[in-house]
RNA sequence: GGUUCGGUAGCUCAGCUGGAUAGAGCGUCAUCCUUCUAAGAUGAGGGCCAUUGGUUCGAAUCCAAUCCGAAUCACCA
């Protein structure tokens, strides 16, 4: 089927058939030609050369010759340089593939298809979301888009955590300062009102510790002792024991932040099957406790809290229930993973979660595996950076965050003012011209923070906005509307003749068969920047490729049909990959 | 201190299962719109791939040590 399989599988085969010696295809190295040299794909000769005792030059020749043979029609000519075996593959071939891919049909599904979940996004109902979460968000969808398009069934989950120490925070604060406003009051989004009152918490937080502090008690004391802490903790207290006026400021809090939270999502799109609410999670996994005393895996101190000792395996020993029988965070993480597991039967479930939880997750799947559980070991964690300011890192606390809501209003600004200066689309209505401007301004957005490597941190400026020139998605976005307006001129139906191939339509016939090889490498390693790059150099091409040849006005009309299916394919293959970026591509910019 | 991850052009990043002269974008400089969308193309300039040693035909890539940075080693989530 694939011709780099084809090539190692030839390569096998001829030299066992030369010399007798069997090899596995998978050992052989097959790249892409150098462009100064002549020849498509090239294979390496030099581990063969030791085991088979011959000279490059002679092993290179007999084994060209062989698969010249082995490989008719496909191959037409080989050279070699050094220990490099470079063949040319034949026009028929590119020639042929070009007119029998399928623009609705890019990557053949999997016969193996899995039941995969993604969760991801987990924000905290005690602020707005924040830079790291739209890295969250991006990288969720997008992986989600990735295993889906391999035809895998894929469920998109998110945890909401809605309860904890740090939402009495806001909660306490909104008590003591806010005389009962609410963000009607003040017109504000609800996620930012409240998020508001958290910082307000920590103002007056730090400035009860000075107090405290300059009267005489000891730093350490002081945090403990302000009495704006005290109060939160005394909330949470209350709020585990179900206190009346407690939930109810709770939930009407909460609701605020949901309100927000649904504007945002709804703007950077969001599609989640199931949403877990860590209120009613976060007693889970107590029974699995039980279960895993009586399988030894856990055990008991004097004092009744129950530990498992990870020493042998390179960790340590992890507490997983309190000494008073409550649930700690790894406790409900247990119990969530059974719970999903037995609600959608997943045959993976992918953790979206900063690289500050690796030894979490690491523990986690440990623990699972040692309790037995069906879940255990589909769990992968997929880390990823945190998004730093040249500064140093985000803190909420601080108000150092880029504010989501911010950005992604500051990047469909922009696009609606380069949209405007540019002044090609006069003829839009409104309601196209709002589509548009958010199409450009999240794909600028989405594109930034999925083109590095998910597992690298990644640094931010907020002087510099994002560009929308070269290595981006209004570039690719531009690439696209500029073929389907060449498109909508020379129409698409089209009649495929013999024809030689020019080097930039070969090239492009190669860079387009590389697409599926590119979905699959993207999801096994759980990297959409893969995708990233190769729709980038994709467009790159298309571009040169639109500088050098005519399409609408070919030297030929052989040519221009050729040419004009090879639009159709660029234009289905940018606009699936940036699908599965989570990013629109346009018809017209 | 232990563990893990990172250090590649002025900046942001690719390349890392060892392969040919280390790539891209931005920024800088120069050229190209009476011809399919210039959000584009073409070219120039820019590098001791953190340092040192090792492995071998060959090292940015593998190994070791060192230096620098980050995360984590919570009865927080």
């Amino acid at each position: 089927m694939n011709l780099i399989t084809n090539l190692k599988q030839s390569t096998a085969n001829c030299i066992h058939q030369l010399y007798g010696v069997q090899i596995q295809p998978e050992q052989v190295l097959v790249n892409a030609t150098k462009p100064e040299i002549e020849g498509d794909y090239t294979i390496v000769l030099f581990a063969f050369v030791k085991q088979l005792g011959k000279s490059p030059e002679l092993l290179g020749n007999e084994l060209g010759a062989a698969m010249l043979a082995d490989m008719k029609g496909v191959l037409t000519d080989f050279n070699i340089v050094k220990g490099f075996l470079n063949f040319t593959i034949s026009n028929q071939f590119w020639f042929d593939y070009i007119k029998n891919a399928n623009a609705d049909n890019l990557l053949p599904k999997t016969n193996m298809p899995r039941k995969i979940m993604v969760e991801y996004s987990s924000p905290n109902t005690n602020k707005p979301l924040h830079l790291g979460h739209l890295r969250n968000n991006f990288l969720g969808w997008s992986i989600a888009e990735i295993l889906k398009l391999q035809g895998n069934d894929v469920v998109k989950t998110c945890i909401v955590n809605d309860r904890g120490i740090h939402i009495c925070k806001s909660m306490i604060a909104w008590q003591l300062f806010a005389n009962g406003a609410t963000p009607a009051d003040t017109n504000q989004k609800g996620d930012h009102f409240v998020g508001d009152y958290y910082v307000k918490f920590n103002d007056a937080y730090k400035a009860q510790v000075a107090e405290l502090v300059a009267g005489g008690k000891t730093q350490e004391l002081a945090e403990k002792e302000a009495p704006i802490q005290k109060g939160a903790q005394e909330m949470l207290l209350k709020w585990e024991q179900g206190d009346a006026a407690t939930m109810d400021l709770w939930k009407r809090m909460n609701t605020w932040v949901y309100e927000g939270f649904d504007t945002t999502y709804k703007k950077i799109g969001s599609d989640f099957v199931k949403t877990y609410y860590e209120s009613n999670t976060y007693l889970l996994g107590k029974e699995l406790v039980e279960q895993g005393l009586a399988k030894k895996v856990f055990y008991q101190k004097e004092d009744g809290s129950v530990w498992i000792d990870l020493t042998g395996d390179g960790l340590d020993e992890k507490i997983v229930r309190r000494k008073d029988g409550t649930s700690v965070y790894i406790t409900q993480d247990i119990g969530l993973a059974e719970v999903k597991q037995k609600e959608f039967n997943t045959d993976a479930s992918i953790y979206v979660v900063g690289d500050e939880q690796n030894y979490h997750f690491k523990v986690l799947k440990l623990i699972c595996q040692k309790l037995k559980l069906p879940a255990a070991d589909g769990i992968y964690h997929l880390s990823y950076g945190m998004v730093e300011l040249p500064t140093g890192k985000m803190k909420s606390r601080e108000g150092t965050v880029v504010d989501a809501d911010d950005l992604v209003d500051e990047m469909i600004n922009i696009s609606k003012e380069k949209t405007e200066s540019l002044g090609k689309v006069s003829e839009f209505t409104q309601d196209q011209l709002t589509e548009l401007y958010n199409t450009i301004g999240l794909g600028a957005l989405k594109f930034f923070l999925l083109r590095v490597d998910p597992k690298k941190k990644m640094i931010f400026n907020p002087e510099e906005s994002i560009d929308f020139h070269g290595f981006t998605g209004p570039f690719i976005q531009y690439t696209h509307a500029r073929i389907k307006s060449i498109l909508r001129k020379t129409g698409t139906s089209i009649q495929l003749t013999i024809s030689d191939l020019l080097p930039l339509e070969k090239a492009l016939a190669i860079e387009l068969s590389n697409f599926p090889a590119v979905i699959n490498e993207a999801a096994d390693t759980l990297d959409p920047s893969k995708v990233a790059i190769y729709t980038f150099n994709l467009a790159k091409l298309f571009n040169s490729f639109y500088a050098e040849l005519s399409i609408a006005n070919a030297e030929s009309e052989d040519k221009k049909q050729l040419r004009i299916q090879l639009g159709i394919l660029t234009a289905a293959t940018l606009q699936k990959g940036m699908r599965a970026l989570g990013i629109d591509v346009p018809e017209q910019m």
